[in-house]
DNA sequence: TGTATCACG
DNA sequence: ACGTACGTGATACAT
C-alpha cells in the first residue's frame, strides 16, 4: 500500500487530534555509537548481563516462522550491553530469566512464541516496534524493523535478504555463521531499545498510545496463546469427504463434456468463457480486464439459458470447498499437537481487524449445506470438552447508531427489535408485524450497503431490481435514517478535507486517494473512509474483550481455552463442567468492553463441534 | 507474478 | 459521463 514505508511522510498526513497536546518538537539525543558486540556462551554470564537493566530488547534468530520454528540464537540489548547467545543452555537461561519481566521486541507475538519454545513462560511485553509502527503508519503491509531503524535512527541494519540471499542463492538460517548471526540479531535488539523512546513519543503525539498499551500490546500475548492452543479437526471425516466430493466432481465433469460437446478445464476461466460465450453463444454479461467474466453472479443470470450453467456452478462450489478446505486442512495438522494452528496477523489490515493464515480459519464455510459439513470437522477433541461460541449481534449497525446518534436506529435497538425488520417497517411505512420476508431482505441489504457506502447502482445490482426502484427505495431509506445519512456525509466531507480518518479509539487510516482527481479512485477512497469508523471500532471492541477475557481465564485458573476469533465471534474449547462459568463470563466481558448508546448484545452457543451448536443465551447490556 | 474467483465477517 | 459495497487469504491458471 505504501511504497517502502515513508514514515515521516505518513506522519505528516496524520496531524494529531485536538485533544492531544502537540509536543513542540520530536527531537532526540543522537543514537549512541554502536557498542562492542559480544557473543556470550556462558549461561551465568548471559544472565548477569541483564541485571539492573531498565529495558531489555530481544530479537530471536530462527529457522522457520511462528510456532514451529527453531531458535538458533537470541540477540539481546540493554542500555549497557549488546550481545548474542547461541548455546542452548544459555538461550534457555535467558528465556527463563526474561519470563518475569517486561521486555521489548519487534514482533511481540513471534518473539513470545520463540521464547516459549526455549522454555520461557508467559510475560508482559513492554514494547513492540512492529505494533508501534502499525499504529503510526496504519499501512496494511508488515512494518519492517530495518525500515524503522533507517527512518528513525538513521541506522542501517542488515536485512534478512542481505543475510540469507534470495532466489536459488538463498541459504538457510542454520548455515549462517555465529558472527554473522550475532551482527544480525544483536544489532536488531539494539535498534529496538533505541527505537522505543522515539516511537513512544510519536505514538503519544498521535494519540495512539492508548491503543498500543491497552489493546495491541497485551493482545499479542493472547494471540500467541491462541496460536499455541490450536484447534482439533476430524481428519478421517475429511478424508471420507475428499473421496465423495472427488467422485461428484468427476460425474459433473462427464456431464459437462456431454452437454458442451467438448472436454475442457472447468477451473480455467478463459477456457470456460470460450465455451460459454463463443461456442455456446450465451449472452455476454460483465467483462474483466482479460475477457468475459464467468463469476457466480454472471453465471446465475444465465442459469435458465443452458443446462451447462447449473453444472458449472455446482462444480465451482465443490472444487472451491474441496481444494481450499477438505484437501488442505488435513495436511496442516501439526503432528505433535494433532491440531491445526493458524497464524493471526496483528498488523496486516487497514482497519485494525485481525487476519488469519496458514490456514486461514476466519473463512471456514458456513453458508451452504456442504459448508456446514466442512465446519463440522472442527471439534472439541479433549475428553469431556465442548465448543462454546459467542458472537456480537449486529455490532457494526449498533456502532453506526452510536456514532450517528440516529434516533430511529437507536430506537429500534432500544426496543430490542430485529433491526432489519424494524428498518423494513419504517422504510415501507407499515406495521412491524406485517413485514414480509422479502421486505426484510431488502432492508437487510440496504442496512449493510449503508455501512459500506453503497450507492444506488450497487443496491439495484445486489437486489436484482431496476435503478428506478432502487432510487425510490433509497430515498425512503435515507429519509428514515436522516441522521445516519448526515453522519456518513460528515465523515466523507471531513475525510476529504483531511486525507485520513480517525476512529473513536484513536486508530487512524490514511487514504491518499481521497484527494485524487480521478472520480473512480476518489469514490473508492470515500467508501473506505465511511466504512472505517464502524469496522475499526468493532475490531477494537472485540480486542478489548479478548484481553480482559484471557486475564480472567488465567486468574481463575480454569481449563477452558480461547481458540479463535472471527471478527465478531470468539470460539472456546471448554470442559463441560465449565460451560456455566463461560456462559456467564464471556458475555459479561464482551458486552462490557465498550459503552455503546445501543447497548451490546452477545449470543452464546454450545456444542460438540463448530457446526452443531445450540443456543445458550442472548445477553444484552 | 498477476488475475479471477470465492470462502468468511 | 464516470463506475458502481468494506475488510481479508487461498486456490488455480496463465504468463
Amino acid at each position: 500500500m505504501f511504497d517502502r514505508l515513508e514514515f515521516r511522510q505518513l506522519l505528516s498526513r496524520f496531524p494529531p487530534p485536538d485533544q492531544v497536546p502537540v509536543q513542540p518538537s520530536l527531537t532526540f539525543e543522537a543514537v549512541p555509537q554502536p557498542a562492542g558486540l559480544k557473543v556470550v556462551e556462558d549461561a551465568a554470564e548471559a544472565v548477569s548481563l541483564l541485571a539492573g537493566a531498565k529495558d531489555v530488547g530481544v530479537f530471536t534468530f530462527s529457522e522457520g516462522v511462528g510456532r514451529g520454528s527453531t531458535v538458533l540464537g537470541v540477540g539481546v540489548a540493554t542500555e549497557q550491553d549488546t550481545f548474542y547467545v547461541a548455546k542452548q543452555d544459555a538461550m534457555d537461561a535467558i528465556a527463563t530469566t526474561l519470563s518475569d519481566r517486561p521486555i521489548s521486541g519487534h514482533d511481540a507475538k513471534e518473539t513470545e512464541l520463540a521464547l516459549r519454545a526455549l522454555g520461557g513462560g508467559r510475560r508482559d511485553w513492554a514494547f513492540s516496534t512492529f505494533l508501534a509502527a502499525y499504529l503510526l503508519g496504519a499501512g496494511s503491509r508488515d512494518p519492517r524493523l530495518e525500515d524503522l531503524a533507517k527512518e528513525f535512527l538513521d541506522v542501517s541494519l542488515v536485512s534478512t535478504e542481505q543475510l540469507l540471499g534470495t532466489g536459488r542463492k538463498a541459504r538457510k538460517p542454520a548455515d549462517v555463521s555465529i558472527s554473522e548471526a550475532a551482527e544480525f540479531a544483536a544489532r536488531r535488539a539494539e535498534a529496538i531499545v533505541h527505537l522505543r523512546p522515539r516511537l513512544e513519543a510519536e505514538m503519544r503525539n498521535l494519540g495512539v498510545d492508548y491503543l498500543f498499551h491497552e489493546i495491541e500490546l497485551p493482545l499479542a500475548g493472547v494471540l500467541a496463546d491462541m496460536e499455541s492452543e490450536g484447534v482439533a479437526i476430524d481428519v478421517p471425516y475429511l478424508k471420507e469427504m475428499q473421496d465423495e466430493l472427488g467422485e461428484q466432481m468427476v460425474a459433473i465433469e462427464a456431464e459437462v463434456e456431454q452437454v458442451a460437446g467438448q472436454k475442457f478445464n472447468l477451473n480455467a476461466p478463459q477456457q470456460l468463457a470460450k465455451v460459454l460465450f463463443e461456442d455456446l453463444r450465451l449472452p455476454v454479461g460483465r467483462r474483466t480486464k482479460t475477457g468475459y467474466s464467468t463469476d457466480a453472479d454472471t453465471l446465475e443470470t444465465l442459469r435458465e439459458k443452458h443446462p451447462i450453467v447449473g453444472l458449472i456452478l455446482e462444480h465451482r462450489q465443490l472444487s472451491k470447498l474441496k481444494s481450499t478446505y477438505v484437501d488442505a486442512l488435513p495436511q496442516l495438522v501439526d503432528p505433535l499437537s494433532g491440531r491445526v494452528h493458524t497464524s493471526f496477523g496483528q498488523a496486516s489490515t487497514a482497519t485494525g481487524r485481525l487476519s488469519s493464515s496458514n490456514p486461514n480459519l476466519m473463512n471456514i464455510p458456513i453458508r451452504t449445506e456442504l459448508g456446514q459439513r466442512i465446519r463440522r470437522a472442527f471439534k472439541a477433541s479433549r475428553p469431556g470438552h465442548v465448543m462454546v461460541s459467542a458472537d456480537y449481534s449486529q455490532i457494526e449497525l449498533r456502532i453506526a447508531a452510536h456514532l450517528s446518534g440516529d434516533p430511529k436506529l437507536l430506537g429500534a435497538f432500544a426496543a430490542g427489535q430485529d433491526i432489519h425488520t424494524a428498518t423494513a417497517a419504517a422504510v415501507f411505512r407499515i406495521p412491524i408485524e406485517t413485514v414480509d420476508p422479502n421486505q426484510r431482505r431488502l432492508a437487510k441489504v440496504a442496512n449493510f450497503g449503508s455501512i459500506y457506502g453503497q450507492g444506488e447502482y450497487g443496491l439495484s445490482q445486489q437486489l436484482g431490481i431496476t435503478g428506478d426502484v432502487a432510487r425510490e427505495f433509497l430515498a425512503q431509506y435515507w429519509s428514515t435514517y436522516a441522521h445516519l445519512k448526515e453522519y456518513l456525509d460528515k465523515v466523507r466531507r471531513q475525510a476529504r478535507e483531511e486525507g485520513f480518518v480517525v476512529s473513536e479509539t484513536g486508530r487512524r487510516r490514511a487514504i491518499p486517494d481521497l484527494r485524487s482527481p480521478n472520480f473512480q479512485l476518489r469514490s473508492a477512497a470515500e467508501r473506505m473512509a465511511i466504512n472505517f469508523p464502524m469496522q475499526s471500532l468493532a475490531a477494537d471492541i472485540i480486542k478489548i474483550a479478548m484481553v480482559r477475557l484471557q486475564r480472567e481465564i488465567e486468574a481463575d485458573n480454569i481449563e477452558g481455552r480461547m481458540l479463535l476469533q472471527v471478527h465478531d465471534e470468539l470460539l472456546f474449547e471448554v470442559p463441560e463442567s465449565e460451560v456455566d462459568q463461560f456462559a456467564e463470563k464471556v458475555p459479561r466481558i464482551m458486552t462490557g468492553a465498550f459503552e455503546l448508546a445501543t447497548g451490546i448484545e452477545v449470543e452464546t452457543k454450545v456444542g460438540p463441534n463448530w457446526a452443531d451448536m445450540r443456543k445458550l443465551a442472548v445477553v444484552r447490556a
